[in-house]
DNA sequence: TTGTAAGCGTTATCAC
DNA sequence: GTGATAACGCTTACAA
């Protein structure tokens, strides 16, 4: 089992399924690499001619290309990208770097990126920082030592800066993400942080919350200090003080939302409407609620930034700021596709997506508070 | 915008940010391509001590070593895998092909998968099929072509099976993932469908359900079978009528479930309970009922295979079998990263994961049916 | 410890 | 239409 067993501890059985006969080992050898040569031999042309039927070029007999069509078949030859990228200097590949896939935001990002790359023939490689700079980094370098055409990133934070800086001074195709990083100019896809923030937190007051606490992530993260802005200036314009002890601030994960409530819950006066930086850390906050016996929103307003997918339709239960988040996926892919298109000097172009307020149970609504 | 308007009619503002100057593109000539020549001349040396030093040979003197180094910093050179992977056959790449990266479980899978890769030097290359069998082809004869060292797929079904040949023939390195492929022999990593579906099914049953409804998929895929199986077990044991107009075929996706579910609410005799084969198809279902005004558990039952993630945080409602996806994850890159090691001809291995019954509130439990 | 030559599998370029 | 040759960026094998 070597290694397996330890691997998981929730292994159940393992069989061994029928096994592989001599006589099957036998063709081992007869399924040995071939590579375009091996076809051209067999076919009695020249490699260059291989070539050119695998390229669908113009210039060769249909006779001869009806031939070399036939060997390639019966060899089962596919060409090698990695040959074909070395001297075309493409390879049809797009590096994508999130924080986390399992977060429904990213995981529809991705699967729109991938459908948007795909029909203009790229492949996605994905990358998983599970929000570690360190990582981050080492993943930027393995892509490009990989030749990938193009890199779409949701940074980290700002200090994704110095490992992105490299990719700027290569001008490498380049577009950051929901995020972006102190210092770096380059195409970059974005939500309305601010204005969706803002109109959350006048829902919350208009409802009658007065004391709104905010867990939110990192100063390091654009995404955070936007929604803090529109956060604050809710409040400013309501007239409502801003205060300090309603805030916590916590990494921008499940688990950070779980400290940051365990955090205000135990202010002895408590917020009436908390507003989290994300739906990770609603989540968080959500869980840390629960085992304290703690009802939303009867004991306490509960709302955040992202959709939770799924969720609406099982228990439409979290009043939320929704982002688009294929058109964040679809839209970077099609932005990095120019890019690598025209390699040229164009200048960085910054889209910002709309966000959409729904209204939903987590916040009071309808409580008549 | 060059055809970046009818991609998104969501688009809300678009900002030039500030212009490149002229004095930066001056430096764009230096920043050309550097390969490990360049840096061999810059330090003096031939390739192949370049070559040694980032490689971390031992036979090269510390003082050459050290100014190779620095030279390698000075000029940001990064190895070109392309011609490494070209010579070396082996790209440090795993290809996943799944069904769809935005089901939770996938998404889980996808996370754990790298995660375990990466810890042992290797990148994901990741295709979503859509539950396309065509696409599925396509993007395992892209893999190949990659070099990727070795394959984890998530089959659509028994159809995959002329797309899945070629690789065993190659004697690729492959793990099968959730569902099998008639015909194929390879590692597998399956969930143990029959049991959790029988004992779901009993768990209804006990409760006073008597007509329980099956939403399954279509015949070819594995993992529908084996539920339908134990679906039929559960009934048969509890001496229960098997009732054709019970069972809705569909396909394994939300839209699927939600047709289903309007066909199952046509029925003369509406079932007390429904059986969904896998989360999506829930989901789906779910969504239909909502629509007729209908409530779980009030109205109706309804559990599925495959919890939905953070859906049991924010509002403990289904009722599942739930399999561990990470484990899921973690176990096929391990399998795969073991064929790599040794390319042996070992017999394919079967690792079947435990399923474990959540009994929350979908099923009517507590209702005192 | 370091260097030389050949070649991985493909294509660009220029002949024929 | 087709083929010979060099080259993409690197490493293996051998020599010095």
């Amino acid at each position: 089992m070597c290694g397996l067993a330890d691997a998981a501890t929730a292994i159940y059985v393992t069989v061994p399924l029928s096994g592989i006969t001599k006589v099957q080992m036998a063709d081992e050898r007869a399924e040995m690499k071939v590579s375009l040569r091996d076809v051209a031999k067999q076919a009695g042309v020249s490699p260059m001619t291989v070539s050119r039927v695998i390229n669908n070029a113009v210039s060769v007999r249909q006779e001869t290309r009806e031939r070399v069509e036939k060997v390639i078949a019966s060899l089962g030859y596919i060409p090698n990208r990695l040959a074909q990228g070395l001297i075309s200097q493409r390879t049809g590949t797009i590096g994508l770097i999130i924080p986390d896939v399992a977060n429904p935001f990213f995981a529809l990002v991705l699967r729109a990126a991938e459908i948007t790359a795909r029909r203009e023939g790229y492949r996605l490689l994905v990358c998983n920082t599970e929000g570690d700079v360190g990582l981050e980094r080492d993943y930027i370098h393995n892509l490009i030592s990989h030749q990938v055409d193009g890199l779409i990133i949701a940074p980290v934070g700002d200090r994704s800066r110095s490992g992105l800086l490299p990719l700027i001074r290569r001008k490498y195709p380049l577009v950051l993400l929901d995020r972006s990083a102190e210092g770096i100019e380059c195409d970059l896809v974005q939500g309305d942080s601010l204005g969706g923030a803002q109109r959350l937190v006048q829902h919350l007051i208009a409802l009658g919350h007065r004391r709104i606490a905010m867990i939110l992530g990192p100063d390091d993260v654009s995404t955070t200090r936007e929604r803090y802005a529109g956060y604050c200036e809710a409040l400013n314009t309501a007239g409502l003080p801003l205060d300090r002890d309603l805030i916590a601030e916590t990494t921008v994960d499940l688990p950070g939302g779980y400290r940051a409530m365990q955090q205000i819950l135990r202010l002895d006066e408590r917020p009436s409407a908390i507003f989290a930086v994300n739906n990770m850390t609603a989540l968080g906050a959500m869980q840390a609620l629960r085992e304290q016996g703690l009802s939303v929103p009867e004991s306490v307003g509960l709302v955040c930034f992202d959709d939770v997918e799924h969720l609406a339709i099982l228990a439409p239960f979290m009043t939320v700021v929704d982002q688009p988040a294929e058109a964040f996926g679809s839209m970077a892919a099609q932005m990095v596709l120019e890019r690598i298109a025209r390699r040229a000097n164009e200048k960085p172009r910054l889209v910002r997506l709309p966000t959409k307020l729904i209204v939903r149970v987590s916040c009071g609504a309808g409580l008549g508070r």
